[in-house]
DNA sequence: TCAGAAACTGACCGATCGGTCAGGTAGCGT
DNA sequence: ACGCTACCTGACCGATCGGTCAGTTTCTGA
């Protein structure tokens, strides 16, 4: 039926998400889904609010697995497991990632970006929280910023051998619960 | 002599940063130095020739940076060095960094973007060449980019007490340097 | 003092932006 | 065959964009 409303919802997200939101003209949207500037105003209200439908989904997972973790009890293996669904988030909406990572600081205005800047902030304050320590406490935003900011920019990286999915995800899991331990012991060789 | 010169370079770094080139017109840059947006273009002939004259010294050291690493030696200290100057290079040019992490991907045809893409990716090269492991890899990129992404978005993350800029140095200097050890032992507590 | 350079400005240009609107067209249940 | 609805369109709107230009003010060095 609605075709064309996801068709149009997946193509933004990949032209918001390449060129950038603000850079990306409903005109050029229309012309990439073979269709009329004013056929893509009447599928969505206005330009936001097809940016709101591109990316509300996974927001609403990181939502739900944040808000998870915060009505966990603390332990190693629930930790485990959020570690587990973030480096799933990060490789299956790698887009929304890239428009986040990319972004969100140009597009305060718009509300569904205040609402993603919003969890991240909880996000990192739940981390902020587990430790008194400052070290830690960088330590926490390099590993969760930094694999996203890795799988965002991924590809304007990759030199020759890319790897596949499954070794990236479990890299990530590796290097993230690395920098995630509390108490790790931590040997480090000059 | 030139104190409008530069206030309009400084100006227009700043705002560029905070809500993005794209989104940042001559007009509001004008305003904010107490011109008109014809002044602006006086003293640079475009849009694009201000945010060159913004960002080209951070840039230029961070050219030194990786010419120098290339050049070297890969002896352990001169890694230190490295690792040293990027941190720095983070701590006082955040407002460029944050340019870059933020904006790169959208404006990958300015020049200047262009030139900074291509450094970044050398200086992805070089630590890619020194491993054939693609978990290492990964571990450089989380480390680079983690640290990167860190200084760029610290503010929208600061819950109460922020950082020192030592604390945030010595902190920095700590979690690169344990992620770049290309044969650190690592013991890590489940 | 005065000429020329440097700094600055308002008015204007074509292009493009997001969004509106009246109307056309295709499909479908009856 | 009909009417209703969903889908789609070209033409148009006001606003804003980066950039040009002719002309005015301010500074400066001889």
């Amino acid at each position: 039926m609605s075709t064309s409303h996801d068709e149009l919802r997946m193509i933004a997200l990949a032209e918001f998400a390449r060129a950038g939101y603000a850079a990306t003209s409903l005109q050029r949207i229309a012309e990439l889904a073979g269709l009329s500037k004013a056929s893509v105003l009447y599928h969505f209200a206005s330009k936001e609010a097809l940016l709101d439908a591109a990316i509300a989904p996974a927001l609403e997972r990181f939502e739900n697995m944040v808000a998870k973790l915060e009505h966990s009890d603390a332990s190693a293996s629930d930790r485990e497991a959020f570690i587990h669904d973030f480096v799933d988030l990060l490789i299956r909406h790698t887009l929304e990632v890239h428009m986040f990572i990319n972004q969100a600081p140009s597009l305060q205005d718009v509300p569904v970006f205040d609402r993603a800047n919003a969890i991240a902030v909880r996000n990192a304050a739940y981390f902020a929280s587990t430790t008194h320590s400052a070290l830690e406490r960088m330590r926490f935003g390099v590993a969760l910023g930094g694999a996203a900011y890795m799988m965002a920019s991924q590809h304007q990286y990759q030199l020759e051998a890319a790897p596949t999915i499954d070794e990236t995800r479990a890299a990530l899991i590796t290097i993230v619960t690395e920098l995630l331990s509390p108490v790790a012991v931590r040997s480090i060789t000059a």
